[in-house]
This record gives structure tokens, sequence and C-alpha cells, in this order.
DNA sequence: TTCTCAATCTGCAAAGAGTGCGAACTAGCA
DNA sequence: TGCTAGTTCGCACTCTTTGCAGATTGAGAA
């Protein structure tokens, strides 16, 4: 995703206003790595503007999306994260707390594949989960706690 | 996915009751391999006993999967995809109609991952998305009348 | 600076996909 | 044939996201 001020600029060369709104989500959005979900932005942006509305931090964030700055993301967890990295990434989602995070992948052209035949493919995720250092040791405190 | 018959044993074996309903849903997802949703299913299933309810089908389905019958298959088009393949493979999902095929993926433990460390990881999974062929060439049909 | 109006924001209703609950029903065993 | 634990069904409700419309405002024009 381009920086607050890049964004300010192409938002205005497009017809597109720059509202207090927006530039507070730029800022939000921009360099977070934790992969929010619209309500986790709302409950940020709301600590910093009270009153702005769920409605426009979806608004914003698919806008963002459909100018190509962030990518929406479908761990399986229910709400959409949001996310402004737009390298060729793939992600790893834990399974108990949801934490999202980046994984690089490099050698997927060497894969064999077989199914795609007649499909025209426009891209391809891969998709990890597991357990967390962080969970995975409240696991074992818990262990311990019990036995 | 057992068969239907086998199915019926191990659902008594487990004190669990064979009614028609579910083994209406055996024979409906038994070598099914469109990877339906719970509402298709449900329309499927109504044809043939009218009064079933989309909860039991969603009952069944569930139950079913926890017992490591079934696969319960995100492609990210809204409604959860019930999958009797448990093979170990993977899907592409056509982004236009939403039709759902298996495929199959050689190699996978060449990649390269950068990203998962600290991560005891459980499942990885790969979805493909583009255009099947039906949908390529109704494209291919509109373009052509247009002119 | 003030005017003007398209673009934006907000609140609320509503849609899509499931899930929790409890009353009525029934498969399977004695 | 009866009993009862397991099921089914309908409905209310949650969660996530979108549609709508009236009130508000950014930013170029004058
Ligand atoms: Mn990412
Ligand atoms: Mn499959
Ligand atoms: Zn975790
Ligand atoms: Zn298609």
């Amino acid at each position: 995703m381009k920086s607050p001020a890049e964004l300010t600029d192409t938002f205005r060369a497009n017809g597109l206003k720059v509202t207090p709104q927006r530039q507070l989500l730029f800022g939000l959005m921009h360099g977070n790595t934790v992969h929010p979900t619209a309500e986790a932005l709302f409950a940020e942006a709301s600590a910093r503007m009270p009153g702005i509305s769920l409605r426009t931090v979806y608004q914003t964030l698919t806008d963002l999306a459909s100018m190509g700055e962030l990518r929406l993301i479908d761990v399986g967890t229910g709400a959409t994260r949001f996310d402004p990295n737009t390298d060729d990434h793939h992600h790893v989602v834990c399974s108990s707390c949801g934490e999202v995070r980046d994984v690089y992948v490099a050698g997927s052209d060497r894969l064999k594949v077989d199914g795609l035949d007649g499909f025209q493919i426009e891209e391809a995720s891969i998709l990890f989960s597991g357990t967390c250092v962080t969970c995975a040791s409240d696991t074992v405190s818990r262990a311990s706690a019990r036995g």
C-alpha cells in the first residue's frame, strides 16, 4: 500500500476526497502487519476519532482494495482480513486465536498440479493453519496446572 | 466418505440413530463431486423428502464432518462447501459461477517456505481460482454477439 | 474568502449463512 | 408394545457485510 501522503495525491487525482476518516484509516493501515478485521480497525479508529462509523471503515477499506492498495484475505475465521502488503505472499492462521502472519513461498512453479484442465487460472493462494507459539505455550501451561 | 451402508453401521455402533433424513443425506453425499453448499443439498433433499428442514441438513453435515467423513471447505464464495472426498487434495474455484473442482498437487514437500517459525502447522491448503470453461466460452459468446 | 454541489459520512434496515434452544417426535432396544 | 435417549424442526438470534437516504463537507470556482 502506498504511504498516506501518496494516497492523498492518488485520491485527489481520481476525483475522490481526502477526508479525516480516510486519512485516519490510511495511517492505521500503512505498514500494518496484523491483518486486522474491519471491526478491529473500527475499534482503533474509534479510539482516535470517536463517532467514526463502521460503515465508513468498510467503505474506505473496500475502496482501497478496488484501487489495488489493499488485499482482502479470507482465512476462514469469519471476518475478512485487510492486508496492506501487496507482495506476492501467502498466510498462516492460528486455529486457536486467529492470528495471521505472512508466509513467503518459493518453488511453487515446480509443483505438479492435476485438475486445472479447462480453467484459466488467475491466482493460487496457500493457507497454512496451525497453532501459534502463544497458544501452544498456553496449552502447555494449562496442562501443567492440571497435572 | 464411507458408503451409506457402512455409515449406517458406524452410526448405530456409536449410539446414533439412522433416520430417513440421515439416510437420504448419506446417499446425496456419497460420491458427490460437486462440493455442494448446505442450501444446495437442502434443495435436492427437499425434492426427495418434502418437509426435511435446513436445520437437519446442517446438523447431519456437521456431524459427518466431525466424524471425519466429510470435509468442510471454504472457497470464499460465502457458503461452506461439503466434500465427501477425504483424500489429500486441493481445489480450484471459478470466480464467475462458483464451480469447485478437485485438484491434486504433488511436490509440495519441496516448497521453500518462510514465515512459519513458531507455528505448529496442522494443514496447508492450496486454493486456485480462475474461470471455468463454461464461463470462459460464455464470455466469448457475449463478445461475439456485441460485435 | 465564500459559494456550490458532488462526494462522503452516518445510522439503520436488511440480507446471507449459520447456530442455540426447546417442544414434539421416533428409532431401537427390552 | 413401551420406554427413552437421540432427532427433527421451526424460530429466534448472532455475526458479517451491504443497501439506502438524509445530513454533512471537501475542494475547485468565482
Ligand atoms: Mn499478508
Ligand atoms: Mn474436493
Ligand atoms: Zn494463537
Ligand atoms: Zn464458471
